[in-house]
DNA sequence: CTGAAAGCGCTAACAT
DNA sequence: ATGTTAGCGCTTTCAG
């Protein structure tokens, strides 16, 4: 293959308009102490000629890589992909993240990496080197593993917790889990249910305590009983069987039910059907996830939307703020959820 | 910030094995003229040190960024995510393309680009100087834009063509339309089905003509009359619908339709359960997207099955062999659909 | 405010 | 088979 070389230069452009190359580094670089003038001169050549700064280069010199990663769990996502199921929550990171970094000049790079694997250190060190990425995205549960913390915070790179567990260093950022809890518990309740089931997910991700805590918090509250309502599932369809019939199990039966995720909700109302409730009627039914299926389920959910592009563009803003001024928000940043209604809430009988 | 600096380098590799840069760059890139026990001094200093080449670094040099590109239909993929219905084609390309790079020590960086821009040239010259990728990845309708396959050509960059409608350079990878259609027609005619309608897809997208052409020689060949039985649509689930009217009209109505994708295919479902029709009794249908809502309708969707992650990953396979020694296929690669048999289509009644 | 020089980490071309 | 040299395109010193 060929030898490929930049086609215009920074040094085209600095003969075209006259100058040295550091003033057109300068102008690119948006430095002060260069008159208006030369400004002008400057970009005006840079337009004519199409320059384009070489990300490389600018990489080998400087300081910049324009490059944020953005991190998700390996085995999850491409598990998704393959059952073709979509995989909603990387859509909406792509969404938010790939036009936020498009503003500024940035791109976004996907990676995915085992949060179980015991070589995760190196993975992510060899990501690093050969990237020198300007910022990291962590999402769950990446976001409170601490070997991948430590790797970034020993690299003084910059980097976003999405929905972070524990304290620590790095950019904080969460959705107001317990509150949205809270609000789908409240809703419920201001229906008139009072045995309100939940089914959470799994430990390892702190959302899911969270989410509990929302549920718990809203039914101590109202002075709702929550005995023999709750049961922890791991976000599988088939944890979501289990935990409705047990919810559903005998005359104290749950009338209404938060399910921590779409595939547990999706659980939720197969187990329902089987047992002859209908929904809203006989039961209503609260999702944690606004994915596309709860759109083409009879009925359709009430959900839990969670707004992770506004989170991601928002992970990205302040990323790049961090890299430039060492800027770092010092209390977590809150995007809050909002609930979708639908058909699947109704007053109990 | 820190101006932050390569942890480990080559210089520090070749002076923990003690030989030259030279020989170090060579066990790197796997070159021949070394001699096995240099080559396992160097790859044991490599492993102790953690040592991973830069990629900034190789661009600035040699003729590899170990970037492809993958770039997607910018209004589309954006309208939906932001719908949030998903985006089943993004998701397989990412799921073939990533792993496969992967595989090769490539990164899959994904773009959107705007394919009615009339500074597209300037967008994908500008995407390529700041990243100077390997090769690139173009999906419809931008494999058949000529403004940016031009670019490509011009600067000598590998692509590949997923789904082109033109002859032309570059590497051509298509799923067999015409035959999917065929087969998804013949199966609807072994049901004893002879009104099989067709609603297409706009003529910006290639693929819409080949399905359409396979249709249309599938009922040739049974001697099957298909007037009235055709609508172009545009991929929208409004279009769906009017074709789906305008197919389930009067008494010599469809028994059978094909939609060319999967919005148009909900649409039909949704006109039919209007008009009183039963499906799979009164009208079988088949969806030209397998993907993850066709799973949740009543009934579940026949569809046919778009390998788009297969397809993605040769399309790594044969860009990297393209960049390494010029040898590109002379005809198309073709990678062929299946169809997926669910509960929406049976015998007439 | 502007320019000249040095060097980032790596590889191609040319020695040896 | 290995080492040496000269850049790639850019930014960071440091001089004017």
């Amino acid at each position: 293959m060929a030898r490929r070389r930049q086609a215009v230069t920074i040094k085209h452009v600095a003969a075209d308009a006259g100058v040295s190359l550091q003033t057109v580094s300068r102008v690119i670089n948006k430095e002060p102490n260069v008159r208006p003038e030369m400004k002008a001169k400057v970009q005006a050549s840079i337009d004519k000629l199409g320059y384009v700064p070489s990300i490389a280069a600018q990489r080998m010199s400087g300081s910049r890589s324009y490059l944020i990663l953005a991190l998700n769990d390996r085995d999850r996502t491409i598990a998704d992909w393959k059952e073709r199921q979509g995989a909603d929550w990387v859509d909406q990171m792509l969404l938010g993240g790939m036009l936020k970094c498009a503003e500024h000049g940035y791109r976004l790079i996907f990676e995915l990496v085992d949060t179980h694997s015991d070589h995760i250190e190196r993975e992510l060190t060899a990501a690093i080197a050969a990237l020198q990425p300007d910022g990291v995205i962590l999402t769950p549960p990446h976001s409170d593993n601490p070997l991948i913390t430590g790797v970034l915070e020993k690299q003084d790179i910059p980097f976003a917790r999405i929905s972070p567990g524990v304290p620590g260093r790095g950019i904080a950022i969460t959705m107001n889990d317990d509150g949205a809890a809270e609000m789908a518990t409240d809703y419920l309740a201001d229906l008139g249910h009072s045995r309100i089931g939940f089914i959470a997910g799994p430990d390892e991700y702190s959302v899911s305590g969270w989410r509990t805590d929302g549920w718990e918090k809203a039914m101590a509250t109202r002075g709702l009983d929550t005995a023999g309502l709750f049961h922890k599932g791991d976000f599988s369809f088939e944890s979501g069987r289990e935990g409705a019939e047990a919810l559903l199990n005998g005359p104290n039966r749950a009338t209404a039910i938060i399910a921590s995720n779409d595939q547990m909700a999706l659980a939720t109302l197969e187990v329902a059907r089987e047992k002859g409730l209908a929904i809203p009627a006989d039961l209503s039914l609260i999702s944690f996830d606004n994915t596309p299926i709860v759109k083409f389920t009879h009925p359709q959910l009430t959900a839990v939307d969670q707004p992770i592009a506004q989170v991601a563009a928002k992970a990205v803003d302040l990323i790049i703020a961090a890299h430039r001024d060492g800027e770092v928000p010092d209390a977590p940043v809150v995007v809050p959820a909002d609930l979708v209604e639908r058909a699947s809430t109704a007053p109990p009988r």
